[in-house]
DNA sequence: CGTTCTTTTGAACCGTGGTTCACTTCTTGC
DNA sequence: GCAAGAAGTGAACCACGGTTCAAAAGAACG
């Protein structure tokens, strides 16, 4: 008996799993998931490209878990946006359009390779339950607008989806990789008109009331 | 001299040009663009896969004539149904909804290989196109219902992109290639919200008199 | 220090599917 | 038939990045 892992070697073993999942998101973060190859995550740690298995189960795997927790990350802010009670449902959508857009618009690159990038299915995966924890949010917000009488009457699981298809697809052309960067005012208008899009579909009755 | 090509000579070669980019067009609508591998389109045609190279500068581009094609005659049949005279704005926008959806829905795994299947970057750049395309249908709708006053006020670019995603995204879920097919009823139900969604969307009064 | 176990290293390996090309097999006109 | 060139063949080739693993370096403890 000679060695033993100790408390050193254990911190310093979660903190070098850490440093590859950082390099890993910011390498997403500045290209995409392909740009994050093996290779250029061990460099980016200064480490070999072997010692990334001792950490991970492989390639996929170390995405699925940056995918997870960037994921992650923007879901809580959203749904922390939304869960504040004392709101009213449509209030609520505008949360979520948002903070959803605006974080979006504001990290290109990231929004899309959440939301558009190709991927290994390990990764695919996840992004469906991503896609679904929004779908999810909406839903449930759609539902309380209903029974509150805020909204017109609608399924809102396909509400809730229609609601994020427009909101994505109308961001996509401002996030794709070779588009040029959106001014603030642009993001700005753009950022509105979901929103009123949005209201419109779900029936919330015009702010400066209605043509009616 | 000796050798001469003949009149039947070339119509044979068009047909055996032909016949490869049918089988290719077979094999994407049957499991999507990944199981179009040049070895498969060879072997339904019972050619080697040599001779495909004889005929296209690579399977990139086969599977980019591929799309275009299809993608094509998608894109026609909307613009028929959209470009009959005599229809309001509303119920142009109403068949646009109906063809791609109805479309879509029976044409389940190609509709997905159209919209969805991530391929390589020559054939993304047609499906660039295409969703353009589509977006430029509804945007002139768009534009043509606001002079008209059917619709309110709104930015058509957006709009029409946002309608677009709406569609999309409502129909994702029934077209996924591991899901399972979706009964007529289920189908007519997915496109009467879509249609409700796009029209309340766009600010068309609902056709049993709105709520004032 | 020496022992023992852990961690790191990075060149070699591998799987996949598109692509090539020397060779064979037609097709045409004399 | 036969020469000349077109068309077809398919095994070998290649590119690419993820993955492996035997050897080297490092860490803990007596």
């Amino acid at each position: 008996m000679a060695y033993r892992p100790t408390a050193l070697t254990r911190k310093n073993a979660e903190d070098k799993r850490d440093g590859f999942l950082r390099a890993a998101r910011a390498l997403v973060a500045a290209d995409g998931f392909k740009a994050a190859t093996v290779a250029a995550i061990a460099a980016r740690c200064q480490a070999s490209v072997g010692s990334v298995y001792s950490y991970f189960d492989g390639r996929d795997r170390l995405l699925a878990e940056v995918f997870r927790s960037a994921a992650t990350h923007e879901i809580d802010l959203v749904r922390l946006a939304v869960s504040d009670a004392g709101l009213r449902a449509s209030e609520r959508v505008d949360e979520l359009v948002r903070i959803f857009s605006s974080r979006a618009l504001h990290g290109r690159r990231m929004a899309w390779a959440l939301l558009f990038e190709p991927v290994s299915p390990v990764v695919e995966a996840e992004r469906l339950v991503y896609r679904r924890s929004y779908t999810d949010i909406g839903e449930q917000i759609i539902r309380d607008g209903l029974a509150g009488g805020e909204f017109v009457p609608q399924d809102p699981r396909l509400a809730s989806s229609a609601v994020m298809g427009a909101i994505s697809e109308a961001l996509v052309g401002w996030i794709r990789p070779d588009s040029p960067e959106p001014s603030e005012e642009v993001q700005a208008a753009v950022i509105d008109g979901i929103r009123s899009f949005c209201f419109r579909a779900l029936g919330v009755p015009a702010t400066a009331g209605s043509a009616c």
